[in-house]
DNA sequence: ATATGTGAAAGAGTTCACAGCC
DNA sequence: GGCTGTGAACTCTTTCACATAT
């Protein structure tokens, strides 16, 4: 039988210890903003909401970066989690589907600093191609393999209608670039190799409501009960 | 002493299983509109994006709603799934601030439908005041409270700036709002009791960039982290 | 004295594989 | 035969508690 080996990743940092990586970066932005120059893993915790196990575990998948009886140089660990992340180079970003939410995007601040250039905004509305959006002119959809090849594009924001996401992702991803972040209520399907992730708005909100149902009437009845118990 | 309780598990659905829920609702509501009456867990979950044995261990967690052999009846399942988010009821929304955010999120379809109802747009800016949104009049900011307590709102939307965003969230929660779905950059420090979702557009950015930093200089030893959806 | 870094334990979440029912 | 529902195994994540370093 063939068994998967768990197989150490050599330099593996765990999912969850990345995706708080830029929460801590943020935390100590703000501390390096105030001129802070050494913090503890309690109060760089407490800064980025987290307990302080949690934040010293995650950092110690990027190294040995404190000092014990000190804490961690803010400044240093502001380099070594950007290195980390990939935001010392700067990443070229288009985002497809110039809506309400493609025009949110591109003047979002988070956008632009911190490592990524939106370089490019691209919709297949005839009536929005040619407006100047955040310094940008939008271009016709039909260019996006152009764009992204030209521009060096590698991570493609997903902005359009559901309807469209999908061709719009098949489009970049035969262009090449294997990063995508999906606005579009829709599920993607992709090959092998390609990163998706996705931001669903009104996901967030029926979580909200579940749980907001609980505190209300404490539970969505017990129906539920007899009809699970009788196995 | 104090004891830590793991959250209101109450009737034991776990997290990870409410955070799925919508994403099968929007797979089943697709399967209805196209008629389909009855579905397998094997056809659900390639529409969801997610593998056949979770998913039944996560409608499992529901009660027993399917017939072996035979599958799930797409209808009955929608009705199930929605009265355990708590969709089959009316959520009135708040949307604070109006900026190019928030007029996305006023706009967007998903917000809207589903059982939930923007109730009020708001913003401390006197040059968005009285502007006309989704059907909506943009409210000064001073009438939070007022609006929160006439009009039953129980989930409030912040979308302002970083920095308006605790003072906001403080005052939704003196007026009674236990539900809060952030999109401010910014940890928000709230009692026990209310529950913060957050979004935020640059953490999944530099996520996207983390891998993709792998892709490019990391060995191939790594093709297989990549495969798939993350969250 | 003080705060990091980390094995070990506990807890969540996922996948397997098959019993049970149609 | 076909498909659900689920205990068991496994993997991933969090938390604990303390040895270790300054």
């Amino acid at each position: 039988m063939i068994r998967r080996i768990p197989q150490a990743r050599e330099r593996g940092i765990p999912d969850a210890t990345v995706a708080r990586l830029p929460l801590y970066l943020r935390a100590l932005n703000g501390l390096a903003e105030r001129g802070t120059a050494t913090v503890s893993s309690e109060d760089l915790a407490l800064a980025a909401g987290v307990n302080s196990a949690k934040l010293r575990k995650d950092l110690s998948h990027l190294g040995s970066y404190g000092t014990r009886g000190v804490g961690y140089d803010v400044q240093y660990l502001i380099y070594q989690i950007s290195r980390e992340l990939g935001l010392t180079q700067d990443w070229a970003v288009a985002i497809v589907g110039v809506g309400n939410l493609g025009r949110a995007l591109a003047n979002y601040g988070g956008f632009v600093s911190r490592g990524f250039r939106v370089a490019g905004l691209l919709d297949a509305d005839p009536a929005v191609v040619g407006d100047h959006i955040a310094g940008l002119t939008v271009e016709h959809s039909d260019g996006l393999e152009a764009v992204i090849r030209k521009r060096g594009v590698s991570i493609v924001v997903i902005a359009t209608p559901a309807t469209a996401a999908q061709q719009v992702c098949d489009r970049v991803i035969a262009a090449g670039v294997t990063s995508i972040l999906n606005f579009a209520p829709v599920v993607l399907t992709v090959p092998d190799g390609v990163d998706v992730r996705k931001v669903d708005l009104s996901i967030e909100l029926q979580i909200l409501a579940f749980h907001e149902q609980r505190k209300v009437t404490g539970g969505p009845m017990m129906a539920e009960d007899w009809a699970g118990e009788a196995g």
